[in-house]
RNA sequence: CGGGGCGUGGCGCAGCCUGGUAGCGCGUCUGCUUUGGGAGCAGAAUGUCGGAGGUUCGAAUCCUCUCGCCCCGACCA
């Protein structure tokens, strides 16, 4: 395609809107521009990307099984208000009513209408598994919507279901589509991890997150360095961590005076103690009411895995004057000897030798507390953050924290939604039963996003090729006196006939102006056609990526296209 | 929704405190020159200063209301 031709506005300066670097390069490159607030327009370059991304997905949800249609995005009240989630959903269901009265809302999400579409339509266990998904525009109206694609408030998204018959079909499904999403994201080119995700109330380990790496994801995983082991810090957990004073022997439990002495910092370098003696006792308001937990003074309580020990809606960490009001002792005096509050503690604290505690009263802690002599807990469980001094879970070797943007989500939801909407079916013993199910998401212009934020520098957005625009792009330097074009068109005939996507750069504009976009737009390679063709008859091919230059003869110019986008 | 900030030509900004008929860079248009990393010269166009009220002889500037957007927090693909 001819750049005069296509609508690519680039900009020279970045609009001060833009925060994140996609969001950025999406806007200074042309891909996108917004219309309000967390809506967006694809040029036709984003679209190209997006149509990219949604061929390999549906090649591949294809060889998974599934099958495609398209729900409506209108959906009415009352099917919501069957699963329960009219109520529960939140503001960020954008409700309207029509010209009749009728309540409806723009689907975020589609369980409810495929479960309905499933319930009317499916009735033998002869008809099962049945596994359908679309790529569909969804709106939710976020709080705060930021960073351009990456949490616009309307996106496109691929969403699939899936019915099993029982358990053991669901769990298969379920795999496939683990396999499938495998598959997706590595032939985007992309480098990602699939973390075991927190499953909240439901358990089992059937949830993961599909991650694409960037130091500037939202989410914080953890992988590990020598096998595939991954999760998400809400989840992630490890061996049990080194014990120091291991074999020590118990020594009496003594009151020291800590006057002023507060923070894990302030106490242990006033007694001269590591703070992997020290347990730290923090008060936490689970639901409203005050539970203290006790980690290991240089680890810090993952709130996610307290919450849901407690089976708590939601916990927070306790003001100053709440822990007062609670504990009777002021923040920083804390301890669970005495204490007059609920008490769990982390795992590692079990095992703890001669640690230091608060004494629960102003100015003091204890030395030589020692768990089971001088405490007890109402639980020990795994409270805790893990940390990169931490061994994997699986294999021992080490692990690394690392950012991630989540682009993709598969779960099993059970019969959760089956049974709120009564979608059954007849198994072969002519009993009803309802479906097992499972979703399985992707947010398509989400990763468009993401590939960016992991695959640019500072002249711009660096493709990986399978969700490139463009394969290659061809710069027609011609002037007045050096006219190329011909030799250029035939490059273009030559680079189409090889199946290659080309754009052609055949505006008005100087060799600088061409190079910048070219760099900008980040098509994975470039030829150019200057009057160094004309005076030693080879143009120059390069990757955008490394710089990789070859310069080649006309007729070679196809294989050195083709040979660096491999 | 709570907290912070911003709306001035297509983009990036100054002017506002201390009212006096709107300016800079980039971009756009015309002409000439130039043409391998965002050109030079000459000329030109483009603003209801987000909107509505008010104060004032006079409002981009002060006051009130309103709309939109951005950033931080709770939510999420």
């Amino acid at each position: 395609m001819r750049f005069s031709e296509l609508l690519i506005p680039t900009l020279k300066e970045t609009p001060a809107e833009a925060e994140v670097v996609s969001h950025q390069l999406l806007l200074r490159a042309g891909f996108i521009r917004k219309l309000t607030s967390g809506v967006y327009s694809y040029l036709p370059l984003a679209l190209r990307c997006l149509r990219k991304f949604e061929a390999i997905i549906r090649e591949e949800m294809a060889r998974g099984g599934a099958q495609e249609l398209l729900l409506p995005m209108v959906q009415p009240a009352d099917l919501w208000r069957e699963s329960g989630r009219w109520r529960k959903y939140g503001p960020e269901l954008l409700r309207f009513t029509d010209r009749h009265e009728r309540e409806s809302c723009l689907g975020p999400t589609h369980e409810e209408v495929i479960t309905d579409l499933v319930r009317m339509n499916v009735h033998s266990y002869r008809d099962l598994p049945k596994n359908l998904y679309q790529i569909q525009t969804k709106f939710r109206d976020e709080i705060r919507p930021r960073f351009g694609l990456m949490r616009g408030r309307e996106f496109i998204m691929k969403d699939g279901y899936s019915f099993d018959a029982d358990e053991a079909g669901a769990e298969a499904t379920y795999r496939r589509m683990y396999d499938a999403y495998m598959r997706i994201f590595a032939r985007c080119g992309l480098a990602f991890r699939a973390v075991e995700a927190d499953t909240g109330t439901i358990g089992g380990s059937f949830s993961h997150e599909f991650m694409v790496l960037a130091d500037t994801g939202e989410d914080t995983i953890v992988v590990c360095h020598g096998c595939d082991y991954a999760a998400n810090l809400e989840k992630a957990t490890c061996r049990p961590a080194p014990v120091v004073g291991a074999g020590e022997p118990p020594a009496e439990l003594e009151k020291v005076a800590t006057p002023g002495k507060r923070s894990v910092a302030e106490v242990t370098e006033f007694l001269g103690v590591s703070p992997k003696r020290l347990i730290k006792t923090l008060v936490y308001l689970a639901d409203g009411d005050p539970v203290a937990v006790l980690v290991r003074g240089d680890h810090e309580v993952q709130p996610v895995k307290l919450q849901n020990l407690l089976g708590a809606l939601e916990v927070e960490l306790a003001d100053d004057a709440a822990v007062q009001e609670a504990a009777g002792v002021p923040v920083g005096y804390l301890g669970p000897v005495g204490c007059r509050l609920r008490v769990v503690a982390d795992l590692e604290v079990q095992r703890m030798v001669n640690a230091v505690t608060g004494a629960n009263e102003p100015d003091a802690h204890l030395r030589n507390v020692n768990p089971g002599r001088d405490f007890t807990v109402e639980q020990y469980a795994d409270l805790r953050m893990v940390t990169e001094e931490d061994r994997c879970p699986r294999c021992g070797a080490g692990l690394r924290l690392t950012r991630g943007i989540e682009v993709g989500h598969i779960f099993k939801l059970g019969t959760a939604y089956s049974e709120a909407m009564e979608a059954t079916f007849l198994d072969a013993e002519g009993k009803q039963r309802h479906f097992v199910m499972g979703c399985y998401g992707i947010g398509v212009s989400r990763t468009i996003a993401a590939a960016i934020e992991q695959n640019h520098d500072a002249d711009g957005i660096v493709w990986p090729a399978p969700i490139a625009p463009f394969a290659v792009t061809v710069l027609d330097l011609s002037t007045r006196k050096d006219n190329v074009s011909e030799v250029v068109d035939g490059i273009v005939q030559d680079l189409a006939a090889s199946g290659l996507d080309v754009l052609v750069d055949d505006r008005n504009e100087r060799p600088g102006i061409k190079f910048k976009d070219a760099d900008l737009i980040g098509i994975p390679v470039r030829v150019t056609v200057g009057r160094r063709y004309l005076s030693e008859g080879r143009v120059e091919v390069r990757r955008r990526r490394d710089g990789e230059t070859l310069n080649v003869e006309l007729a070679g110019v196809v294989d050195a296209v083709l040979g660096l986008l491999t």
